[in-house]
DNA sequence: AGGATTTTTTACCAAATGGTACAAAAAGAT
DNA sequence: ATCTTTTTGTACCATTTGGTAAAAAATCCT
């Protein structure tokens, strides 16, 4: 199934890479949903052929689970990282709240986070694509969580409630700027709402 | 096109009630959103035939944004008098966010907001989709300023932000109530984020 | 009663869908 | 050089999809 011990993989080479592809595949799903995309607008979007993306992945539906899973670990990680590397509270859910607004405004086309986008309608019926967005969720107020704990402990401002409540409101700012996004507010709009956010979560000592 | 002057309709009368099968429409896609659900399903739901679905409303797209428009107006008309009723900000939103999980976690399914749930999806490619979420999310926040504006006047609380900031904010907690229980989160956790929410939004005074 | 009008019922259609069989091609193994 | 093994390319298939044609049924109008 795997390759053997051997460092040299027997038969054709692959002529892609496969992490590119799974963004080109994410890319695709992330315009049009799950049922809103055909293996023909993922061929078109990879330039694959059906069974090179058969092969590689299994089928349509664990190749939108495997976008899935790539975009929270690569979201967790790059927020991890922007909330760590921020000096106050303050500042990293500004640089956080930018870099989201960056992402779900890509190219003006109003695309909002990947996950919270196209994963809903399937989540009723579908229990992987649920768990997949339950896991999101869950890293995202763990992500908030972490930082504004660390906040307090420095007594760095007034925090008007305990970390893990905050947090999850910090994230609620998220899923906002994701359906407002898609539903195509301008810009503005969701820097504005970020702000308000941020000045209700972590206010200015003054 | 329309019936005349009498009162009578002519030609075989209808065998359903209008509202009421754009209802059960509604809660079909509701829970396998527009690009998931057939219209097989849809004649399962209704328990009519296509040509009945297709002569009654358009076709499969039209009887989408039907189901969308009538279910932001119903909710912004049951928000709406919910948050007038209350007798303090507080309590609004605490009766609104109570009266909005109930409806999202409809039968312990987790099917959040009809709209903000299905539409996203569509509203890349589908320029009346997305303008039908952006009308849901503006009305919503609208909801909200008018409220808080009215509490303001009353001095009734010491708010942090000018009414329309505050109003955005406590709608991104709805965005987020709605997509944390299509993921499946526990009635109790949606509770808890909306007790959180109010407490920064609109403090207890102590 | 008989014609006009609208809805229902049944049956159907062309197109799109997800998925696969099969042979040609490209590499390593012997 | 030949054989294996894996990937690629082409063509294909059964099913599902959204949508409709046509006739039967049920009501109103005269």
């Amino acid at each position: 199934m795997v390759q053997k011990d051997s460092g040299t993989r027997r038969g054709r080479p692959r002529n892609f890479d496969e992490g590119k592809v799974l963004q080109q595949v994410q890319d695709a799903f992330w315009k049009g949903g799950f049922e809103g995309t055909s293996i023909d607008d993922l061929t078109d979007a990879t330039g694959l052929n059906r069974p090179s993306l058969y092969g590689a992945f299994g089928d349509k539906h664990t190749l939108y689970i495997e976008a899935l899973r790539q975009y929270r670990v690569a979201t967790a990680a790059a927020g991890r990282k922007i909330l760590e590397d921020a000096g106050t509270l303050r500042e990293g859910l500004g640089e956080l709240y930018k870099a989201a607004i960056r992402i779900y405004m890509g190219d003006e086309e109003g695309r909002g986070c990947f996950v919270s986008s196209t994963a809903p309608p399937e989540a009723v019926r579908d229990a992987s694509v649920r768990r997949e967005l339950a896991a999101m969720n869950d890293e995202l107020d763990a992500l908030f969580e972490a930082r504004i704990a660390r906040a307090q402990a420095d007594g760095e401002t007034c925090i008007a409630l305990p970390p893990d409540e905050a947090a999850r409101v910090a994230s609620s700012v998220l899923h906002s700027l994701s359906v407002r996004a898609r539903g195509g507010a301008p810009r503005k709009a969701l820097h504005a709402l970020a702000e308000s956010a941020i000045n209700l979560i972590a206010p200015a000592r003054n």
